[in-house]
DNA sequence: AAAGTTTTGTAATAAAAGTTACAAATTGAA
DNA sequence: TTCAATTTGTAACTTTTATTACAAAACTTT
């Protein structure tokens, strides 16, 4: 058995009543780098949870224009959100970031074990209910965020994730600037524009807050 | 009793149920029009039941920006997505549109009755599930849209509701531009374009869409 | 109807970000 | 280590949208 009382969803829960709600994982599939796991448009009749690897959900438009959402890995659940909603199609694209393994749990049966289980319920209403709160987050960014707030903002997130100024971003800049919604060149002008003023030091990959507090200031004023 | 069955909550509920969930209706509060019923930041710990009147949502910004989010008509639920969100501050302002009569339910009582309730769960579900979808295609739009490509999706959308391809709009160009997140001589100027380029005529409030066909492209393609 | 208020049309200008392109730097594989 | 592929820096130019401002039009109230 996996690790899967780490994953929010079932936190809190014996073995045994983990056991119970994904039965005997009859279904698993498994998928290897780059793989579309679902695509945007899919029906959604099964929670999907993540036994293994890392997959990363974007959104995409005819144009070739992408935007990436963000990432989850194992052990967790892709897209809870979309099982229960009334327009149950995917609006996201989930690509497999190297092997990844995936059970799916359909939804009559999720729906027995919810019902049945008062802590999957509680777990459950949160996930989707952060889901929201993220994505309210990610409303209010594009609507108020200039690019250089929206990289203040990461910046600063990931400078505490690490608990210190100095930092490295495994991403590309072409990845940054999907995240942000922006294009590469803008985005890498932004970063020399913040260089230039003496907010951060970079080098490649590498970061480091010379000005944390007016960086916050341009996260907090969106400016 | 209001007519609370009408709402997606409680639908496909008996009278005598809905009853056991809201209670004795004690701490039933009224607001007049322009109050906040609400505020961002603040915290929610109550199920907010909208019984009378219609709110109106959206996000502010300390630069004064505006974002109107969505509007909700009674009988129907204030933000249910953030009850049991790990963050669960308000991402919006709620504010009266016109006498507004709410009843808050304590999360304890409620999730009680979730876990009572069988149908009350799938309801409740279902709407933070939707709840997502939406601030998805909200995401969505403000991630590739264009001024252009918001109007035409608005007015297809109003189009649709309508069954009529004339039809009139209640909403202020300000009010409209909040919606799109744009300001409001963008919007004017946008107007005048595609009347221009014959995909609608409008005067005043009252709209006709002329070339749905071309509005449409525009909307799907987003330019 | 007159006066005041709100809403709309519009224009000049500025700012932000996109598009395209290309060379330099870096990385990765043979 | 060398060659190819990827990533990054950067610049010129365009497009989109914001900002500000003001007059015309439409509503409201007296």
């Amino acid at each position: 058995m996996e690790n899967l009382n780490q994953c929010m969803l079932f936190s809190g829960m014996s073995d045994e009543e983990i056991q119970k709600v994904i039965g005997q994982k009859l279904g698993v599939r498994t998928y290897k780098n780059g793989d579309k796991v679902i695509s945007q448009g899919d029906d959604c009749n099964y929670l999907y949870i993540l036994l293994d690897g890392e997959v990363s959900n974007s959104m995409s438009h005819v144009s070739g224009k992408n935007m990436y959402i963000e990432s989850i890995s194992a052990p967790g659940v892709i897209a809870p959100a979309i099982l229960y909603a009334e327009i149950n199609k995917f609006p996201v694209d989930v690509t497999a970031v190297g092997t990844v393994r995936v059970l799916p749990i359909p939804r009559v049966e999720f729906t027995y074990m919810l019902q049945r289980t008062p802590k999957l319920l509680l777990n459950f209403l949160q996930m989707i209910s952060n889901r929201g709160a993220f994505l309210s987050a990610k409303v209010r960014t594009l609507c108020f965020g200039t690019i250089k707030s929206r990289i203040a903002g990461y910046l600063l997130e990931v400078s505490a994730q690490h608990g210190s100024l100095e930092f490295e971003i495994k991403h590309t800049q072409q990845e940054l600037a999907n995240m942000f919604g922006v294009t590469r060149p803008a985005l890498s002008k932004t970063i020399k524009d913040m260089i230039d003023e003496g907010l951060i030091e970079s080098k490649q990959k590498s970061y480091l807050i010379t000005n944390k507090k007016e960086l916050f200031r341009i996260f907090r004023d969106r400016n």
